[in-house]
DNA sequence: TCTGGGGTCCTAGGACCC
DNA sequence: TCTGGGGTCCTAGGACCC
């Protein structure tokens, strides 16, 4: 039995996105920012060649960007999740097995594909994902999934390669090995590739030389995987369903500096109902609430504090009105007037299904209304999209809220007009 | 003025138990 | 001087990913 792996990445993606809209941007730099127009999280082939790196903070950046004629965008999730969506529903015409692996990365099962012509296959789904969709891919094929991110770094950098490369051929597995840096593998971040250079590891066929015992006491089992896969056996699967998180965050820098405990409390009350949704968004409910604080790391001239507070709940929970209370809870804790506070973030773990939740006897909250009201809640925002209805805490001030000054409309998507609310019920 | 956000897995070491 | 030993659970911290 031979394993056989596709991987199939989104060229630039989110500026790929606001390109499909805009093709006048065909061409031109694009960059797209993080939350508040911090820092650059996607560029265009052309904002590359000027320069510009993943991370860099516009501000610093902003002179180029003028003279440069770069075209900015604020980060647009909506649009980007529906374009996934999109891509995604594609790929799986051609295997129905495949792994969504992250927004614009999918591996594709093509497990006892070896009797096609692969080559001609992976141009058809580049071709049709283009076709149907508007984005770019390239595709990487091998035996395994740590390959298959190989051959699709190299296919996206080799011009004759194109965008689609099929690596089965052992002595083109070789070449391709011999091509590729130690930190460009997947699985080896900045203090491995320091820790594997200092032992002449320079590239990744040098890697694969390594003795298994050896990285194993290094580099933990994962790096022993990380080997093995490179040198052709498959150790990791297709993960086709994810499984429930066991732990999620909501956190976001402010806009401005905040000090006041109701400006901060508001703000992490929208992210602990962010948090809520997402918990009943894959049907479970946390037993750990735990709320951060932090002021500005980069300000040398502010007084620096960072905090955080776990509370335990009676009982597990998904509701908006338990969350954002306990939050309030934690953030009573360790809120520290006379500082400013740049970030603050809501985390729930302990997460359970929610049909397995234990209850209290002493329990006082009617968590069948809480239920029902939740569901109606969240098919508002379903319909008529976020905060237009919400609870009393989260406050209409959004003092906090994000920058997001170069925003593209968002084209997937139409709201709704304000309801007549009778038939939701 | 302005520096992102949200995840996963593994290990070492301490606490605790018998 | 010499101070059991082995198992399990939990947590913090470190590595990685996009």
């Amino acid at each position: 039995m031979t394993s056989l792996f596709a991987l199939c990445d989104c060229n630039n993606f989110y500026a790929s996105c606001e390109r499909v809209f805009d093709p006048s941007l065909n061409g031109k730099p694009v960059v797209v920012l993080s939350n508040n127009d911090g820092c650059v999280i996607a560029r265009s082939n052309e904002a590359k060649a000027l320069g510009i790196q993943m991370g860099d903070p516009f501000f610093k950046i902003r002179n180029l960007v003028e003279h440069s004629h770069v075209k900015a965008f604020s980060s647009n999730y909506v649009l980007y999740g529906d374009m996934s969506d999109r891509v995604m529903q594609t790929l799986s015409q051609f295997t129905p097995h495949v792994e969504v692996y992250s927004i614009d990365e999918c591996f594709l099962d093509l497990g006892d594909f070896y009797d096609i012509d692969l080559f001609s296959y992976s141009w058809e789904i580049k071709k049709t994902v283009t076709k149907w969709t508007g984005i770019p891919v390239s595709l990487g094929v091998a035996p395994t999934k740590a390959l298959a991110k190989v051959a699709n770094k190299l296919a996206k950098k080799s011009a004759k390669a194109n965008g689609v490369l099929v690596l089965t051929d052992p002595f083109h597995i070789k070449k391709a090995l011999e091509a590729t840096k130690i930190e460009d593998v997947w699985g080896i971040g900045g203090q491995y590739a320091k820790f594997l250079r200092n032992h002449q590891i320079h590239t990744a066929l040098e890697f694969t030389n390594a003795s298994e015992n050896w990285v194993r006491k290094n580099m933990t089992v994962v790096g022993a995987r990380l080997l093995k896969e490179l040198k052709g056996e498959s150790c990791l699967e297709l993960e086709e369903v994810n499984p429930p998180k066991k732990g999620i965050c909501t956190s976001r820098s402010f806009g401005a500096k905040l000090t006041t405990f109701e400006d901060i409390q508001e703000a992490t009350a929208n992210y602990a109902a962010k948090c809520a949704r997402k918990l009943r968004g894959q049907k479970s409910c946390a037993r750990l609430v735990t709320v951060f604080i932090q002021t500005n790391r980069f300000s040398e001239n502010d007084r620096q504090y960072y905090n955080s507070k776990t509370i335990c709940m009676p009982v597990a929970t998904n509701s908006d009105i338990e969350l954002i209370h306990y939050a309030t809870l934690a953030l009573r804790a360790i809120y520290k007037p006379n500082y400013y506070y740049k970030k603050s973030g809501v985390i729930v773990t302990e997460i359970i299904p929610d049909n397995q939740i234990q209850f209290d006897l002493l329990d006082t909250v009617d968590r069948d209304k809480h239920s029902k009201l939740m569901n109606v809640m969240d098919k508002l925002t379903d319909r008529f999209g976020r905060s237009k209805v919400q609870v009393a805490a989260q406050g209409t001030n959004k003092s906090w809220i994000l920058k997001s000054d170069y925003k593209s409309p968002c084209y997937t998507t139409r709201m709704a007009e304000l309801p007549t609310v009778h038939n939701l019920f």
